[in-house]
DNA sequence: CGAGGCATTGACTTGGTTCAAGAGGCGTGG
DNA sequence: CCACGCCTCTTGAACCAAGTCAATGCCTCG
């Protein structure tokens, strides 16, 4: 995965197009954005682009984190997106960056200059809808995080935190749920902190609190299992699902 | 303003269409909307839908203020949204509501039967692209609204509320920002704790401390002058300059 | 006048932060 | 190979901002 071929990767062959913001793409229009694009990556800790710059391209995540936050002039600072492979970034008819953008892990990402492909973006419905549609589902996600900042204890928002990112990385390497989840957490404990509204601190003494009530086994610092999701689900406060039971 | 007639508001006369996802109808587009178009009243107080309904509508605001909440199951609530003449409400392609939709004061809405709606938009593309917009900047201002409850003390809060609202209504009724600014809160102390992520409690604490100080003036519970918004801006925390949403 | 909503204020508790010390890993270079 | 510095993470103790519980004030409306 690091030796991706950055020269040039045939659309057909990217393994984020079904969900990408090119996903309703027909093959004539996948040849117009094949035109314009190019690939670039970024290393783990990298800055991709600071609150104020000048932004001329657009992109979508091919692999790797990204993270958007924003800081208040004192330092303190709040995650504000998580960018996961497929996610796009940058906001076609928008010159600056609004956000401080991140690589967390090295970072794949395919750019389109930014006016090519907000013409483009105007003849071919296709991709505006499509980038619509993932701006809603943004949206969604944003506001589930604003009843975490706001109503959640430390320890509902940690267990939300890993229960969100088992369930992503379950789906997205869909093993038919095998009985166990295991991942790695894609973040320090000080990103976890500025996702959640905490300070690292609190966040490391929640994650011990989980493991020494057994929620939660930790294999190193990163690599957590999971014995009984539902037993996590429960401490995150949320709704047991869909609205029965209870 | 509450003798609006019901049955029929020509779009042409409608007073914040130049804000609302119509905006860049054509005539003949709009005339295809008004076949699709109708009024709804909501009083003050009043559901307007429960997560989980199904709504066949989706509608724009055309007066009054309403908001959209989430629960907890143990009853923690928070606000994750606040819709405003000319928001948008509904999302096209959903059937269900996913947020507790409440009128705060007495709302007027234009509705849309959310099939023809959606089959117009699939042939217009003015809708979709104004509908984008408006989605790109209430992601934004979700994004905003997260800093502010991950990291924002509890006067911070109260400031930048305030701030907010009172921007906005001197937009509003385009005073050529006159020395003072003076408006009427449209929501209760709870519903700001339930915006703010706080507990009324705190919130009306925060006011007087805001109030003792001189940073603002009451006349009565609900209205509020700002001899001097600087000076207020000082009390959010944020950059002295920035600061978007509405 | 009394009832019922909102709002304020006080006294007390507490969850989470702050400050501070130290543990465990990892790469570099002697 | 070990020593060293640099990270990240953990843990403890003291403190404080905001929450909780409870009493009271102030409207408006019947």
């Amino acid at each position: 995965m690091h030796e991706i071929e950055l020269s040039h990767v045939d659309c057909a062959d990217c393994p984020i197009r079904h969900r990408a913001v090119c996903s309703r793409c027909e093959t004539d229009e996948l040849e117009q954005l094949e035109e314009i694009k190019y690939y670039r990556t970024f290393e783990a800790g990298q800055t991709i682009a600071w609150t104020g710059d000048k932004l001329d391209f657009v992109a979508t995540i091919v692999s790797g984190i990204a993270t958007l936050s924003q800081t208040l002039e004192d330092g303190r600072t709040q995650m504000v997106g998580l960018l996961l492979p497929s996610d796009f970034m940058g906001r076609p008819g928008r010159e600056m960056a609004t956000y401080d953008v991140t690589a967390t892990t090295e970072v794949v990402m395919c750019c389109f200059r930014r006016r090519p492909f907000e013409d483009l973006m105007r003849n071919t419905p296709h991709i505006a809808q499509r980038l619509l549609e993932m701006t809603l589902d943004e949206l969604d996600a944003a506001r589930e995080w604003m009843l975490l900042l706001g109503r959640k204890t430390a320890r509902e928002k940690i267990a939300s935190l890993l229960a969100i990112i088992a369930r992503r990385d379950a789906s997205l390497r869909h093993t038919g749920n095998s009985d166990v989840l295991e991942f790695d957490l894609p973040l320090t404990r000080e990103a976890m902190a500025d996702y959640l509204g905490l300070t690292l601190e609190t966040v490391s003494r929640q994650v011990s609190a989980l493991r020494r009530e057994g929620v939660i086994e930790l294999a190193g610092k990163r690599h957590v299992s999971v014995p009984d999701f539902d037993r996590l689900m429960l401490e995150t406060g949320d709704d047991t699902d869909g609205g029965f039971l209870v």
